[in-house]
DNA sequence: CACTTGAGTTATGCTTCATAACTATTCGCC
DNA sequence: GGCGAATAGTTATGAAGCATAACTCAAGTG
């Protein structure tokens, strides 16, 4: 992340005083340090010690700035999360308000692709809590995810306010999940009331259904498809995910 | 667990020695040893000194038996696939052949509840291939998710063969994707025709549905929802699972 | 200028993975 | 029974990582 220096030492000290800035810049790089060797190595694995080397520091000097591997770690997560509803969040807005079919479909894609893109950060986030890391109980992460999720949400409020929200095609709802769509997820999207309780299920579903599919292509359960076959199943998940959701879909 | 057949005996059906009883008991005493392990920390770490100290041995010891961490890994792998396998096809028998939907809603549910009660074992399979592991090609880890898939395709095929599959919601299949479904997977299921492409598709997209459920509720992203939300949410989506890929399932 | 702050270092302890070298028990065989 | 080989264990040792402590040094501040 690229941090601006300030020539300009007359003026008033911003609130981010120079040694701050210095301190975000070296934190940027250890994550982004840490993002690359994942990258480059394939895996999750976190050292301390190759992070300094490729930093030209020692390992004892990051705990300046996470107390423990751990820290670091719940950094990344919470990084990750905010990285895919950002990438995700963009996908949607890049077509039009009232283009619902198209933008499921990229909000859908954007999901998959990003997942391709970034294995190790997907993996942080949907695989395994890392060895000997555990979430902490309504931490960052939680908070991070409901955003990220709440994407998805953000869909089906649009179309449940234009009225073009069909009946899904499996509308009979459990009374605990119905009190759920109430409740939950209350900031996730800013706009748009509370989704109908069989509306928020089939949400859910949708979701469910996307992201078995990502996972399971992720991490190499479909390998013995080709890519167009892969390409062409994960379409077909998309449409099945909207049409039985009730939400808009262009006939085909 | 199996025994590794001896060349140099005489007989073919050579009787496991003394000395070779012993030692796979000892095998699996260690594999039996890591999992309660895993379990009470509730991650997958692998600590040859918690194994040994538990087994009243030392470390050094565990390398008679396995090369090294990714050795013993694998085996855990290639276990809990197994053990997928096993507990899916005995829920699947468990009711009688022409009672196809129980069929499906048993094999999803012991999907569930295996992932449920074993969730070291299912994060060893579908969670991040863990750190520093990597998966070998066509090794014995992808021949074991077949025939754990191959449970779901196996009622597909019965359905088929009673005339009772009906044409899922998607029916549009890919040149590529259909190409699979005449060669993939031949072996998993002993009886049964090829699926028809469209069937195969809906199938994998089955999968797709309830690995992605189980996934996201094993690693706790459905933890906002209360327990028998979940459950609601879970036959709501076997249900649709079910419905959509054209599968046998009664007037609800 | 002396004083504080904090970023970085080297030095150190603990733990784990892994190997080497040694001991002792079991098994096969005469 | 007794000998030799194979194998299950041991202790000893080294390399590497996590983490802390104690020290150094430079930048900012009264």
């Amino acid at each position: 992340m690229v941090t601006q220096q300030d020539p300009d030492q007359t003026l008033p000290p911003a609130r981010p005083s120079r040694r701050e800035r210095a301190r975000a810049a070296t934190i940027d790089e250890i994550k982004e340090t840490a993002l690359r060797l994942m990258h480059e190595h394939g895996n999750t694995d976190l050292r301390f010690s190759d992070i300094a080397r490729e930093m030209g520091m020692t390992a004892p000097a990051l705990y300046r700035y996470f107390a423990d591997r751990d820290e670091l770690l719940t950094a990344l997560i919470v990084d990750a999360y905010d990285d895919l509803g950002t990438t995700v969040a963009e996908a949607r807005e890049e077509l039009p308000v009232d283009d619902l079919p198209g933008r499921f479909l990229a909000v859908a894609a954007a999901y998959r692709s990003w997942a391709k893109r970034e294995p190790q950060q997907f993996a942080l986030i949907f695989g395994i809590p890392v060895p000997g890391y555990v979430a902490p109980e309504e931490g960052p992460t939680t908070e991070a995810a409901k955003r990220a999720m709440g994407q998805l949400k953000a869909l089906f409020s649009d179309a449940s306010e234009r009225g073009l929200l069909g009946k899904p095609l499996i509308d009979d709802v459990d009374d605990a999940l119905a009190a759920c769509a109430q409740v939950e997820h209350p900031a996730t999207v800013p706009h748009g009331p509370p989704l109908p309780p069989e509306t928020f299920q089939a949400c859910l579903q949708c979701w469910s259904s996307l992201h078995g599919f990502v996972i399971l292509e992720t991490y190499g359960h479909f390998d013995f498809l080709p890519e167009d076959a892969r390409d062409e199943l994960f379409h077909a998940t998309v449409r099945q995910a909207a049409v039985t959701s009730g939400f808009p879909w262009p006939h085909r």
